[in-house]
DNA sequence: CGCGAGCTTGACGTTGTTCAACTAGAGTGG
DNA sequence: CCACTCTAGTTGAACAACGTCAAGCTCGCG
């Protein structure tokens, strides 16, 4: 099976951006020409921290994480799943090297269509470059949020919001399987493993939710939502 | 003395954004029969969190900081001198209430545009958008390094990178005058003003800075960029 | 069957916050 | 002009939160 492929029909994928659905139908086909799709495994690494950003990268399939290498541990920015660019704003910064890494956390497809052709089309069609700019400070918002929630909560409240995260904003439902490891979880929530795995057992302790291995139930969500806010 | 004026000349005003420079004469003056200048004092609150982001921002004059109002205390995302855009961002986001409140630390003259001239300018002028884009990737950027920096460094890690980024990028002096108070330096920091303090205590025991009430001084600038990198 | 990775729990030390007390200087009203 | 008050700055001590180290456990895989 190739790694790799040609986007048969943009035009009609039902995983395409917003920014999309801006474009003519002629300039829809000239970045299909352009574009890769490219195949990744779990765990294989999609774009290397410091590497030069030559390419937009999208998900048309699966989840990544966006994270950065520290010296003792990882810190994950966030997840990004289907129908989302990725890091995008680094293809408009000053220096258009990643300041982050990106990996597949299930098996992914992702989008790659060179920068040049991605700004050639920003610079001709208005309304695409509009597109991207809200995606653009979209993703600021996100950040903003991850900081301040670093800067305030403790960790148990960063915990908790991630779990009403996974189970309000990805999977909408009480009951969900983590598509990470708890490894993950604390870098997602920069914790460390260990503090992790014991805030989750007390939180079962305390029956506001229950764990069964990656499965997680959510057993009292207006009250973790409440704890997630003072605490 | 008006609190408030008109623009005289736009054009050949010093503390313009690059941003400007791609407008046509009529464009710009366009921008400049809409603009309004409010001076506000050392202080003063120009935009409050929630509310709503009806004009774009920008510091012609003076410092302001922008900052998030938390439970207990506040966090300093932070300062922006003149010259540039205030959180740009907010502007073009889906919501577009401001999620941060914005002060002047010293006498300030901002830059207001409605949204709608600004929104228009962009439409229709390409290397303006593009420019901005590029704006909101820088500040992007900078939240995320303030994020990492957040995530990774200890306390000392971190009030060491603020009087080098003093040092460094304001004042491009080893010796400056801190343009804030302790509780502000502590905010900017997210730690507490006495931890705060008392790192500053430590630092100029150690014989690596100098201590004159808000005049500061770095002894050893190498050393304490290496201390801020590895703590 | 043994190995390694992921997970879990306990013990302990470090870091940083909070509370409390004190000082210095600036502004205010009698 | 002097007492008063308020704010900023400073230092010490107690305490809580969190990370680190260590040990053991389980499960899947070679």
């Amino acid at each position: 099976m190739p790694r790799f492929s040609r986007p048969k029909d943009c035009k009609n994928c039902p995983y395409k951006s917003r920014a999309f659905s801006h474009l003519t139908p002629e300039e829809l086909l000239k970045l299909q020409q352009n574009c890769l799709i490219i195949k990744f495994k779990k765990g294989e690494i999609i774009a290397k921290q410091g590497t030069i950003a030559s390419h937009s990268l999208y998900v048309s399939k699966g989840l990544i994480k966006l994270y950065v290498e520290g010296q003792n541990r990882n810190i994950i920015i966030k997840l990004i799943s289907e129908g989302n660019f990725i890091g995008i704003h680094s293809l408009f910064s000053e220096l258009n090297t990643y300041n982050f890494s990106v990996a597949a956390v299930e098996n992914s497809n992702i989008c790659m269509i060179p920068k040049e052709i991605f700004y050639q089309q920003a610079q001709k069609n208005q309304n695409f470059l509009f597109e991207i700019t809200k995606n653009i400070s979209k993703c600021t918002n996100t950040i903003f949020e991850k900081l301040l929630s670093l800067s305030e909560k403790s960790a148990r409240g960063r915990l908790i919001e991630t779990l009403l995260y996974f189970s309000e904003e990805i999977y909408k439902s009480k009951t969900f399987v983590l598509p990470i490891t708890r490894k993950e979880l604390a870098e997602l929530c920069s914790i460390s493993t260990e503090n992790a795995v014991r805030i989750l057992s007390e939180l079962k302790k305390e029956e506001l939710i229950d764990i069964d291995g990656k499965k997680i139930t959510i057993k009292q969500p207006a009250l973790l939502a409440k704890l997630s806010a003072i605490s």
